[in-house]
DNA sequence: GCCCCTAACTAATACTATTAGTTTTATTGT
DNA sequence: ACAATAAAACTAATAGTATTAGTTAGGGGC
């Protein structure tokens, strides 16, 4: 019946779409089908099910996050790059926060598609801490901080955690970002600090 | 039939049961039934809706972390204190991580009553922090830091995003802590004791 | 022993994802 | 131009989800 072309592809980006409008809770297969003025059972000619859509739909969310990373460090470097990195993130996980939502969602990131993903997450703070004077070991250490700073305030401030008191937030990111960045400098040997002659 | 005096105590608690031993993914509504020995309409005697049981199971969830967080820092104080909630917490996270993720999973934490159960998880931490000589202001943001900390790294350990590189996440784990304790140290005007407020 | 409240039931609705099998359409080869 | 083929979209069906309305029956208070 007037088949449009459809793609793996096409469905994805409407997909992604969907959710940014209606919000991920709302999201189901018989909507989307909806949207693209399909029935439900058509969708299942490109994809094999509603969780490897949801794959796909987080390896696009998390591409467009690390694009947006390494857009914000580009040029940077030491507590420059940091802050910047910092920023980048948390502002993606507000502004896209029900495309966040879908990455959070993930139970497990077991699947071989999202590891590759997964690697690219942590290119750009790996590149933001090559700065510091860490040895590889320091590294794989801090880069967990640094992600479990990021994920974990974005995480709160989303599910409304973090609304409790009269605080502004935009100061208390400042404040945790600060004491990596502190922290950073110190097991980094507390010889870099001046964030752009610094070299290992 | 047979009518065995179930409450909606009896039911939060057996929820909480099949969740901690089936997980989460599987629970519903027809699993609990099935688990009572009835049939899964007569469960809205006791409970309102899924939504409401998962608000009472959070809260839950909530209740014992809180109390583990608050057994773990008794008696201590400062960093010492510190280092222990942050290791009831992840242990928390760890051993009953399918309870974990029922806290997680609630997108907004609007419910007045999980607002309760939101103002019993800042207690401990605000017991820890006021050993370090800050402003309220001050522990307002620091409390969030710490949170962030510990609610990202439990998630992304979890989530299995943490699996990816050869590096003891203990180790790690430390070191976000020991990042954190450094910073409270510097805010408190370096006395982890009896600080006088000193500004940053 | 009777009454009443309500726990538990049956039945039905409206969703959800998913599969099997069929029709229709576009493209490709001759 | 025409037949063959691959696949896009369909219909129909299944099994699961939560939820509501209306009915039956058991236990506690009188």
């Amino acid at each position: 019946m007037a088949r449009q072309g459809l793609s793996k592809d096409s469905v994805v980006r409407a997909a992604v779409c969907l959710i940014e409008e209606k919000g991920f809770q709302q999201f189901s297969m018989g909507k989307l089908a909806a949207r693209l003025h399909v029935k439900t059972a058509s969708l299942y000619n490109h994809i094999e099910s509603l969780e490897k859509l949801l794959e796909c739909i987080g390896g696009e969310a998390v591409r467009r996050l690390v694009w947006l990373e390494n857009q914000a460090i580009a040029g940077k470097r030491g507590e420059e790059a940091l802050f910047a990195l910092a920023e980048a993130y948390r502002a993606f996980a507000r502004e896209h926060c029900e495309l966040y939502r879908v990455i959070m969602a993930f139970p497990k990131w077991n699947n071989p598609a999202l590891e590759q993903e997964a690697g690219e997450i942590v290119t750009p703070i790996l590149k933001v801490l090559s700065g510091y004077g860490l040895t590889e070991m320091q590294q794989f250490h801090w880069q967990r901080v640094l992600r479990a700073v990021m994920g974990g305030f974005a995480f709160h401030e989303q599910s409304g955690g973090f609304a409790h008191f009269p605080a502004d937030r935009d100061e208390s990111f400042r404040i945790a970002v600060r004491c990596v960045a502190d922290g950073l400098q110190r097991a980094g040997g507390g010889d870099g600090e001046d964030g752009k002659g610094n070299f290992i």
